[in-house]
Parts: C-alpha cells; structure tokens; sequence
DNA sequence: TTCGTCATGTAATGGGTTACATGATTAC
DNA sequence: GTAATCATGTAACCCATTACATGACGAA
C-alpha cells in the first residue's frame, strides 16, 4: 500500500511540473517521452498518484484542464482528474533534482533524471554525467577482466554476446564523453524550464541523422 | 512459493546442461556469462534450484564436484550440494531451446535465449534473430511517429535522449542484420555443444576491437 | 585470530505487471 | 449501433532484491 517507486514518482512530478494532467495522458507521456527506457501501466500509476496525493505533492482537480474549457461547462461531464503539483510537491521535486549519487545514475534512474535535465542545474547535470561515466567504465573493468579469465572456456555464441554488450558500454561512455564536454563548453546558465526560447540549454550536438521522421501508426500497438 | 522464472530457470537448465555445478558457482558463471544483460542474487537462485529439483529436473548430490575430488575423500567435510541435470532436465530444456515466439525474442528473454544459440539449431537461430529484428523495427517506427509528432514540443535533453535511445536500437539491428546473414553464410550443421573444436558455430564476424584484456581486480566488486 | 571468500539458505519487502471491472466519448 | 479509444481503478500475482542468519575454510 506505499507504493514508493522513486522512478515513477520522481516522473510523474517532472511531468506534472510542466503543466497539470489526468492519469490517462500522464501515461502516455510516460511511455512516450521518457520512452524505451521504462513503460508503465495503469497499475502502477493510479496507486502512484494516490500516494503522491496522500503526501501532499498532488492536488485531485475536477476537469478543468486547458483542454477541457469549453466540455466543462457543460453539465454533466465525467470528472476527469486532473493532478496539479502543489507547492509542497515542487519543493519536493526540486530536491530530487539535486540529489546525486548512485540514485542517480544507475541504470534504472539514469534514463529519467536525463529526461529532466532541463530543470537540472549545470553543476548536478555535470555530476550525474561523470558518475554514470566512471559506473560504466568501472563496469567495463570487469567486464574486460572476466573476459580475459574465461576466454577460453566460451563458446563462440556466449563471446560475441558480451563483445556486442561491451560495445554498447564503450558506446554510452563515448556519449557520455561528447555530453560533458557540451556541458562543459556551453558554459550558461543554471538553465530552469528550457522550453523558455531565451535559452538554449547547453551545447548539445544534434542533428546526426538517424531520426528521419516516417509517419506511421500510432503510439499504441 | 512457486518461483518459475522463465529467464532464471532457462539459464540455470542451460549452465548445468554442461556441467554440474553447486549454487554459489552458477551464481559466479551466472553473472558474468550471461553477463551486463541480467544479474541474479541468492534469494533468487537458490529457491528457483529448489523448484527445478522439485520438478524432477536436477538432482541434489552431496559434494562429488571434479575440483572437490581431494577434499570429499576427507572427512567432516560440509557437504557441497552439487546440482546435475536429470534425463528429464534435459528434455525439458530442450524444449525450451526449440521455443519461439516473443517469449524468445522479446527484451528480458533475447539474452539468455542468445547466449545459449550454442546448443540451438541453426532454423530456430534463425527464427529468434529475425523474430527480434522485426520486434526492433517495429520499435523504430513508434519512436519515429512519436517523436514527428512531438518534437517541437520537447527541450533539447528529452530529445537527445530519445535520439540516443533510438540509435541504440539501429545500431542492435545492424548488429542483427550482420548476425542474420553469418548464419545464411555458414551452411553448417544444427550444431550441439560448440566446445567441440570440429565446428565453428557460424560465420560470426570476431575480432573487430574493443576487447583489450585489461586485468583487474575480481567479479564481485 | 581475524579477515576474506566460499557456501547455503530464509523472511520481508519492493516495485512492478496482468487481468479484470466499469463506463463515457468519439468516429464511422 | 458498434467499435475504438479515452478514462479510472482494483486484486492477484510475479519476479526479484535486501537484509539477515549461519557457518566452514584458508591465509595473513
């Protein structure tokens, strides 16, 4: 009944920072946006608000979301619940983002405070980097290590899935590597809401091809 | 009570398979052959070894293990509980070999499924890998609809994190597609048991860096 | 003799999914 | 009118981890 999830509740109050949402589309943000990296289900997410409810970070709203204007009015409608963040829950949120430590970079949160470092600042963005950085190169060490161990002893099949794996690791530290040096270049602000145009947030290298947009099907499967 | 893992008990069947083993050791090979993919603890192993012994499909047996040899013959000595596929065992996992469908290919279960291609044959090696592909690329085209859709809306790191993300699962299906056409290329047999030096599993394309031995410090750090 | 590692386990807990139940709204 | 999808939830289960408890053995 605590339903404490550290991932999920760090998610949903970034989420609902930027702007108030019922269960239903929070969802779909979740999956989408911070997508690949974790999918939720109702399940989870329902018992998750409620708890974030119970402590204060949320508010329960009756629909009146931006979107809703006009079918508010109208009587009648089904309550659509919107959740809103409260003081309390922002305050909360921005204590989550400055902490660092393995919290942050292991691999089932690294995905999620990555997704909001918009709202980070330069010196904690900068920290969770590296320390994602030496966990993987400390990973590496082991990985190479044990390899050198046991060689030998693999079957062609069991050597090509951990050279393909120690590759991928090698992949993320040379992203990582091109990451801190933009952070490191872009020497700006402390950089909150970047979605305010005033500010590009760091000096991110975009645009590298791979993500020729091909309209297809929708989110859902 | 029940602990029926899938991936756990695939790899366990698949570990004893070609040797037998005592708990903490499967641990050890358990956590760095099947490595970076999966790391199983205590709590987990040894519940599911008692399942499988339940099933019928190891045996428990007192410390006779090749390297306990010496020691066995002396007295007092606590007894190592060594675990040995039965016939049954064997059969089972053999059909779980022979398996596919998502329960093949599908994130959690691909590397353990992969790691024993050694003891697969050849059709459904192919089966797994292409069934994956197409699972990846299927991935590809919600990423890509998903991110035309909301690309204006996202800052600059959500964005960088979903373009990361989805060059990781381009660069697994390139990895695939090189994986596919070795196997189309190595016509040979349905291959058992790949130490066997007569056959080399495949055509698999080795050696392209990346894997300077480097010794360090042990496994567990 | 104490420390590290080998070795085996259990109970409590965690964090999530699946399947189910329900019903409103929209598009065809 | 009927199918899809929007929308909210709950209960049962799953798979695994953490922390704990126990103890033997080898080496410094």
């Amino acid at each position: 009944m605590s339903r404490r999830s550290g991932v999920l509740e760090f998610a949903v109050l970034g989420l609902l920072r930027e702007s108030p949402m019922h269960g239903y589309e929070l969802r779909k943000r979740l999956n989408t946006s911070l997508g690949v990296f974790r999918a939720f289900s109702y399940g989870s997410l329902y018992p998750c608000l409620k708890t974030l409810v119970g402590q204060g970070w949320l508010i329960e709203e009756p629909g009146s979301a931006p979107e809703d204007a006009l079918a508010a009015t109208l009587a009648g409608r089904r309550a659509k619940i919107v959740y809103r963040l409260t003081a309390e829950g922002k305050e909360h949120f921005e204590e989550l983002l400055a902490q660092t430590g393995p919290d942050a970079w292991e691999d089932e949160h690294f995905g999620v405070r990555f997704a909001f470092f918009g709202q980070t600042s330069r010196e904690v963005r900068m920290r969770v980097l590296e320390g994602r950085r030496s966990r993987l190169e400390e990973r590496l060490a082991k990985m190479r290590a044990s390899l050198a161990r046991t060689r030998e002893r693999l079957d062609d099949y069991t050597l090509e899935l951990q050279r393909h794996g120690m590759e991928s690791v090698e992949r993320e530290v040379r992203w990582l590597n091109e990451l801190i040096e933009s952070e490191r270049a872009g020497g700006r602000g402390a950089s909150r809401r970047s979605h305010d145009p005033s500010e590009s947030t760091g000096g991110l290298p975009r645009d590298r091809g791979s993500s020729r947009p091909d309209p297809s099907d929708d989110t859902t499967k």
